[in-house]
DNA sequence: TTATTGCCGATTGGATCCAATATATATGGG
DNA sequence: CCCATATATATTGGATCCAATCGGCAATAA
């Protein structure tokens, strides 16, 4: 068999697919905290019923990327200050023991992709991608530390905060100081000085949210007209059209 | 107006009230690991479609639940003991850390509610019951936190092990332990001694974590017999049965 | 004029129906 | 008898349909 082996159950389902693009819609600031999610236009957008749809908005609701109410249907979840300030501490915490155990696990191979992505994060001109890259850098760096749940924490954590970070480190000078503060950290990673990684990754991210903080409290009414416009989803590539559902016919 | 307010658009859904039945029988242990999870079976049980039956169980999955596999079905999840000691590590983690910003906020009334939790919970003799206790022993003395994000992480941590961490109570001398150690965590709390009161809840979490892996190691076919049966869910009170759904009238 | 009431379109929550997939059973050949 | 194949059944994923609710606007009455 020289054929690539694959699950065929392991195959996304619609929802997967919706799910997955609402979410990246949300994290980027694609769709913006507060717009309306109707259910009947966004199956309309991906070429499904609602049921998918609102299986994928139930998920996404559980995380707390869109909130709901009630007969008026799902809407951006907008987080205010304390809550952003909030989850930030939180990563601190959880990402400061994850960094720790993840110093003392790292194999050399994880040592030289931390050290590409430190630069790729870097390099990076674009600021949509700035997210994705500093992710990216992070979770190279916790890749051995064997701390699954955690991870998840830290993920969805990032998930409802990275738009407006991101935000503000495109409004302000943070990026220099982002760069400066991952070499700090892979340097200690390096090292394999688990005490000092730790310290360093907790005051990088409550830095940031300093710094957010500040802008904020600068600019009372945010700016936010950076980012881009939504994905435009899985637009069908085999498959025309939706298949007519014979049983009218 | 001398009528109580109440907001019904507040009033829960079909699939918040089959979300919250099964999120208890998973907790409580009366639905066991693996078991299967039938919609239509489901369906039938609450007197409803499969539509809001699936949307409980999508919810339970992102919570850690019941794990899905396409076309399979749902069954409820199976922690392996890896998982229940790294969630533990989690909770000692985060506990610790609300804990003792609980201790600096408490007011007078969350420390008489503490105390009083804290005897329900030593006084309790029904083991079905020790940890709903526990929880709300542990909720008292998190109430003034500030931090409802790490609050709702720990509940979620806790959901996933309760019914594991409940059975090593009942199988092991662990109450008796486990009374004396909320008591020594209320003094400090009492004593507004946030380093003290986070050290012994992060004992506290962690001990009872030993407890489980020595018990586990003695005995490695779980016995897993003792606890309940599923909750009979919400047995139809005012209407008698389902609306026969005009439609093909 | 202004507050209340009733109606209409839009939207969601839920029910029912169809299609796709998996499992169990039966069947047939070696 | 054992294994492979074909078929029947059960179950899920998705589509469509119905009912409940909401928001806005017109009609109406005070």
């Amino acid at each position: 068999m020289r054929i690539h082996k694959l699950n065929v159950g392991d195959a996304p389902s619609a929802a997967d697919l919706i799910f997955e693009s609402l979410r990246r819609a949300v994290i980027s600031g694609a769709l913006k905290d507060g717009d309306p999610l109707r259910q009947e236009e966004l199956a309309q957008h991906f070429n499904t019923s609602r049921i998918p749809v609102r299986e994928a908005l139930t998920r996404l609701e559980q995380h707390g990327l869109v909130q709901i109410r009630r007969f008026h249907g799902y809407t951006v979840a907008q987080m205010s200050r304390a809550q952003i300030e909030e989850i930030c501490r939180f990563r601190a915490l959880v990402e400061g023991e994850v960094v720790a155990s993840a110093v003392r696990r790292a194999s050399a191979e994880t040592l030289t992709l931390a050290r590409k992505t430190c630069g790729a994060f870097a390099k990076e001109r674009d600021p949509v991608l700035w997210g994705e890259r500093n992710r990216e850098f992070h979770a190279a760096l916790y890749a051995d530390c064997g701390l699954p749940y955690h991870l998840e924490a830290i993920h969805a954590a990032l998930d409802k905060t990275e738009r407006y970070l991101v935000d503000q480190l495109v409004l302000t000078s943070g990026m220099r100081r982002a760069r400066a503060e991952h070499l700090a950290i892979l340097e200690a990673f390096e090292a394999r000085d688990a005490r000092l990684a730790a310290k360093l990754t907790r005051e990088h991210i409550l830095g940031a949210l300093s710094l957010f903080c500040d802008y904020m409290d600068a600019h009372p009414a945010p700016v936010r007209a950076i980012r881009g416009r939504v994905s435009p989803g899985p637009t069908q590539k085999g498959r025309p059209d939706r298949k007519p559902a014979s049983r009218r016919a």
